[in-house]
RNA sequence: CGGGGCGUAGCGCAGUCUGGCAGCGCGCCUGCUUUGGGAGCAGGAAGUCGGCGGUUCAAAUCCGCCCGCCCCGACCA
């Protein structure tokens, strides 16, 4: 039997945090760069990770009153120059669409043709295009307000990407709000702050700090920017979602014009807020350990993989059938957090033990084993992704059934303390900024 | 964009200084044996050595230009 090396992932966090942060997502297989500089290909793992990120967000979107629409990839150059601010913030890294389509050059490539009168900007974000529609569909205050989300992905040329922390294109939602009142626009942007405060912590299990952006830090064009930042394993903060309070600036820009209930005509107050597939490396680098992901169980896209053991081709079957009627008792457990318990049977021929470690690399929560030994007991053999590898132990078939929602609960509460212990381990309080180094 | 490092098989690298048959490990394919902590044996496939040009009998290796990637910094969701 060959020797296990230490860690699954090298370097460790210790040794090099960058190239760990790098190798912990190429062997979670959750993505890989590609052949277009600074974009990445977000591989079915990452991506089943994302949806489940979606699907909870947005639940909490629509829970406080938010509708989804969507809104075009292009914005006429025009649009962007609107607004002063924002422009400046957004300029330098913009990708230009100027032409629409290709001809046969003279060397048998293809080359650009039919120029366009206006380019358009390929959407860093999309206030200004956003602000024109509702700039129409705005007349009266009985219009307001508007409450709109999008799902999308957007382009900022950053000079230099990582994985998942910052990307060329990234996938992100980005609530786009008008209101009557100055008040109702604050109330909103502290409103999805707290949304997202609520998602990062319990549901990605990453404590936050909350606070506002300083002028420097501020969204381009924003009255106020609100976040939340999160602070990673090498013990620096990342910011994990903003929601910006935008006055009157956008609504001038745009010309978002709304009769009020004196019969005068006023500008609307918007907010806008935003999270991206970056909470993907933050959850990464807030739980990864030097084994790889560990996937917070309210958000992985599985629960629980089960593996067969056999030797011999009778004891095959006999473990796939033991294995399949666990999992068919186990999907009839409620989760902790609604829907039911979620599980993969890994039937894939090959070496138990690799497989075992392709799972802890991913970050499935519970590892399960099942063989001709446990069989014979009616039991399982059950490796947590929370614990130390050798900590694994054996549990009766049914007292593991019945276990295991309460386990998946205390793993995500344990990730969360463990991430909240680090924070405060690594925090102290300083009077002016002359002491932060 | 500033500083540093690196481009050789899918991945990780040696070979470059000192020019002379394209190599190693992992992975992949086939077969058998295996499978409860990362498999073993045997056989096999796979490379315009980042690109273009130059020097030379001969270039992965020397010279010039270009391109790309990674890390640190600044900037950012």
């Amino acid at each position: 039997m060959a020797k296990a090396p230490q860690n699954a992932i090298s370097p460790t966090r210790e040794e090099d945090y960058a190239e760990w942060y790098q190798q912990v997502v190429r062997a979670a297989d959750m993505a890989e760069t590609s052949p277009v500089r600074g974009c990445m290909v977000i591989k079915p793992w990452g991506y089943a990770f994302w949806e489940n990120i979606q699907k909870n967000m947005d639940a909490m979107f629509k829970a406080t009153g938010h509708s989804n629409a969507y809104f075009p990839l292009f914005i006429p150059k025009s649009y962007l120059e609107k607004e002063a601010e924002h422009v400046e913030g957004f300029a330098k890294e913009c990708a230009v669409v100027t032409h629409h389509r290709l001809e046969a050059g003279p060397d048998g490539g293809l080359v650009p043709a039919g120029e366009l009168e206006e380019p358009l900007i390929v959407r860093p974000t999309s206030e200004t295009i956003i602000g024109a529609l509702y700039a129409k569909w705005v007349q009266s205050y009985r219009d307001l307000p508007i409450l709109i989300n999008q799902w999308a992905n957007v382009v900022r040329w950053e000079l230099r990407t990582r994985l998942f922390l910052r990307t060329a294109e990234f996938l992100w939602q980005e609530g786009h709000t008008a209101h009557e009142t100055e008040k109702e626009a604050w109330e909103e942007t502290k409103l999805m702050l707290e949304v997202y405060r609520e998602f990062v912590e319990d549901y990605l299990a990453m404590p936050v700090l909350t606070g506002s952006k300083t002028p420097n830090q501020r969204f381009p064009g924003a009255v106020e920017t609100l976040c939340i930042e999160a602070m990673m394993q090498d013990r620096k903060a990342l910011q994990a979602g903003t929601s910006h309070f935008l006055g009157q600036n956008f609504a001038k820009a745009s010309g978002i014009i709304y009769q009020s209930r004196e019969g005068k005509e006023e500008h609307a107050w918007t907010t806008s807020w935003g999270t991206s597939t970056r909470l993907i490396g933050g959850a990464i680098m807030t739980h990864g350990d030097d084994d790889g992901m560990i996937m917070p169980p309210r958000l992985a896209p599985n629960h629980v993989v089960i593996l067969p053991i056999y030797r011999k081709d009778e004891e095959r079957e006999a473990s796939l059938a033991y294995a399949e009627g666990i999992a068919a008792d186990l999907r009839k457990m409620d989760s902790p957090w609604g829907g039911k318990v979620q599980v993969l049977v890994d039937k894939r021929d090959m070496n138990a033990g690799e497989k075992g470690w392709e799972w802890v690399k991913k970050g499935m929560p519970v590892r399960v084993e099942v063989g001709p030994r446990d069989i014979e007991k009616n039991a399982v053999f059950v490796a947590r992704r929370d614990k130390g590898p050798t900590e694994t132990y054996g549990q009766g078939r049914d007292e593991f059934i019945q276990a295991l929602p309460g386990v998946l609960k205390e793993m995500q509460d344990g990730l969360y303390a463990k991430a909240l212990a680090f924070r405060q381990q690594h925090t102290r309080d300083i009077d002016d900024l002359g002491e932060f180094t």
